[in-house]
DNA sequence: CGTCTGGTTGATCTAGATCAACAGGAGTGG
DNA sequence: CCACTCCTGTTGATCTAGATCAACCAGACG
């Protein structure tokens, strides 16, 4: 299921740059890349569980996490997605409480592991460090707000083009035609999953978009045929 | 509109407890007693509105105020309701960025403003504050991605009635016969801007659980006749 | 007295849920 | 190699929860 690679040295990690690890100094980066286990996961593993005590925080080096919750009865929502250059976990270990989603390994992926131990050192010996972390919760905080009032007001269908515009900020590129394009990192369960609707009906909405012209589906493959349409239903605010 | 009375005393303040002034030591308490303006405000009165930049945190005394997002078509969610003790327009103040939300006066409300200045000042005087706002951001993110999560499974019923629970916690009270009842602080469209749904589907809800016997609704006084059931359908996290 | 706001009700429409069937791979094991 | 199951996705038929539009009612307030 994993591997372990030790290889990876934090110094030269092009991921750091956006991780609230940017203002480590030389011998705290010494430190970390001396602490860490870099792994690499199949689509499948869990990082943790929802209700477990946080052990460490998980820097993702590449692919992509997402963060589940369960309710009593049983049915779960992705509440989260994380990619490359992204730490999770971290909310546990500030609040010192267990996590309240597990995290779920969605696309082959590396990610450095960092015991809370050494966390909380780091976080003594460079004060910038908390400050990284009280900018990360607020910027979460803003997302998941967002989100929110979106499913508020706003029906499926748009915010379906939301997130389908959200997929392409971050991997969209331009296909031979030089079209808008992107490849879905998610099965189509999983995009269900996210918008808390069912699979099916994530099936007749693509079938819908796509006889009305709006996007071409092929599998995981998207083509974005009529991008302003798009944005329009997606909502100004991207 | 709003009326103002400085008599307030930030030493003697009992919602002071449970804001991130708790910490405050003699000298900075002088400080904030002298910055703070006091005011009441009436309903429907605002504090901030929705882009407008940063002025300063409201340290709600009493009254229930709510956050409410607008989008781009006009639609607007009540993403939070805040009430005595807790304090509002921190996020802007952290983030140094515009309002994401407006805050408008739901109930009568004693409301202090602090200037920003005022805040900037504190911060660096006593970093414990720093904590208490990394603490709210945590509180508050928790919080949304709860309910963020519960929308995304449970159906309008149950998010129903765990509002109605979550009120009941706040201020529930036992009527006369020794039931369970509280006195619902939000007009029907208030509430139905909490679930994301109409007006009409509010009073139909009522009636379809009233007429199940589970609760006794009159005008905004809620009596709980199976509190049991009432916790079920609202699911056991509460 | 008229007007306005907040709330309820009725009739109808529609978006998703639900349940069931089925199709195409990808393994897996004979 | 084939037969098998498992997994993912699609489609069809039907049902239901809310939206929508319209009417109406009660109280507050000029």
């Amino acid at each position: 299921m994993t591997t372990c690679d030790p290889a990876h040295d934090c110094t030269n990690c092009p991921s750091r740059q956006t991780t609230e690890w940017r203002d480590l100094t030389g011998s705290e980066l010494a430190l970390v890349t001396e602490a860490k286990r870099t792994r690499s996961y199949d689509a499948g593993a869990i990082l943790y569980d929802q209700g477990a005590d946080c052990e460490g925080v998980y820097c993702i080096q590449s692919g992509m996490i997402g963060l589940r919750r369960l309710d009593e009865d049983g049915n779960s929502a992705l509440v989260r997605l994380c990619r490359g250059g992204m730490t999770v976990g971290y909310r546990a270990f500030l609040s010192k409480r267990p996590h309240l989603n597990s995290a779920e390994v969605l696309t082959p992926s590396v990610v450095c592991f960092i015991a809370r131990s050494y966390v909380s050192r780091l976080l003594v010996a460079n004060p910038q460090i908390g400050q990284r972390f009280l900018q990360h919760a607020m910027q979460d905080l803003e997302q998941t707000e967002a989100e929110y009032a979106r499913i508020l007001t706003s029906d499926l269908r748009s915010r379906f083009m939301h997130m389908l515009m959200i997929f392409y900020e971050q991997i969209g590129y331009e296909d031979e035609a030089g079209r808008p394009a992107l490849d879905l990192p998610l099965k189509r369960s999983e995009l269900a999953e996210l918008l808390g609707i069912r699979p099916e009906s994530i099936s007749r909405l693509i079938k819908s978009v796509s006889t009305e012209g709006l996007l071409d589906f092929d599998d995981r493959r998207v083509h974005i045929r009529n991008m302003d349409e798009v944005l329009r239903i997606a909502g100004a605010t991207m």
